[in-house]
DNA sequence: TAAGTTATTGACCTTCCGTTCCAGAACGCC
DNA sequence: GGCGTTCTGGAACGGAAGGTCAATAACTTA
């Protein structure tokens, strides 16, 4: 009973993620934004409020698209073992190329502000925990299915996982290794479960 | 034969040092770094060129103090295998905690700078590149003296622990990861070696 | 002590920052 | 067709950004 947007707010966010991904936050401003998101101050304020909030909603859509890709990896019927290894190599792919050079939206947030800022930290941190939660349940299955190592532990072993994978090659891929390296460097990680 | 400056260069970049680590490069305003050095504008300008040519002084001084930290426990005498898991265990221990908190500077300014900034990224390519042939050397001295498995590339082994360390165990300490956490996940990233 | 050089100080410049506000336009409902 | 409500477009805000500049001060050398 009032007058539509003229815009699709989703549609919008996106272009907000890819803004922030590609930039970062502090060095992509209000007008950065207005211009990627073909919108006017009026319905930028009015509609998200602020650009921390935007950032928000950003994170929100980016995790979003990009962990669904990754449980749809992890949570497969099949072997478990081979899930495991599946998600790292597609990490290890994410990090280089196109993709490489702009790394994990979360990781650069991660980075630039969850020192200071409260409501990243929260973020960020819920988001590991999940994490580790999906990765370590993957390995109980393996182990319970006599893939993986039964002397292991699944939520310590997760989080090797997680950081050697979504970190330790996240930093490769900025060091502009070649897809070789970093697929190397991902193979040793894996050595790890046997 | 002039007026002698008031105050020492190199005291003044080891605060820009810590005003850049602390708030990341685009957060820390030329004002912040003003009084983080006591300095007024015209010496800044005079002395540092500008922000970014202060910020890659910054860099320099940042990977002098902790470069020979860390050179100093990799190529020391005695049991290579030991150099290199006392290294590991430093990083571990720079990952929690305070020190912890605050991250990596070059690892901050690689998210921040590196995709668009190329005097950054040839800066940080040369380090990684350094830093990669540091550990290599230790690698191969292991492997020499029978401590270390000789079927493994030190090169593909130094490229593994650098990213799985300076990488991944700093992305625990973004994540809050309690100090035991974090030595648990650098015992796995060890075992690569047996 | 005078000349030459460099450092200090603080005012000042332009540009951009994130945000607010308001007049006008477009819709659903009575 | 008026009415209430929301969205649009853009001007305007105060302040902060990075950087310049000219006047003054402090030192060395001749």
């Amino acid at each position: 009973m009032a007058r539509p947007k003229e815009f699709d707010p989703e549609l919008a966010t996106q272009e907000a993620m890819e803004a922030f991904w590609e930039h970062g936050y502090a060095a992509t401003s209000v007008n950065d934004l207005l211009a990627e998101m073909n919108l006017n101050r009026g319905s930028f304020y009015g509609t998200f409020g602020d650009k921390k909030q935007l950032f928000l909603a950003a994170l929100d859509k980016y995790d979003e698209q990009h962990s669904e890709e990754f449980r749809a990896v992890l949570e497969r019927p099949g072997s478990a073992r081979a899930a495991i290894r599946d998600w790292v190599m597609m990490i290890a792919r994410h990090c280089t190329g196109e993709a490489g050079r702009r790394g994990c939206l979360i990781a650069k947030a991660a980075v630039e502000l969850l020192p200071h800022d409260k409501d990243v930290a929260r973020w960020i941190q819920r988001m590991h925990r999940r994490n580790e939660r999906i990765i370590a349940n993957v390995l109980k299955r393996g182990q319970a299915e006599g893939e993986i190592n039964p002397r292991l532990d699944p939520l310590v072993m997760a989080r090797y996982l997680l950081a050697c994978a979504a970190g330790g090659l996240r930093m490769l891929s900025t060091a502009s290794a070649s897809p070789r390296d970093v697929r190397e460097v991902a193979e040793i990680i894996l050595k790890a479960l046997d």
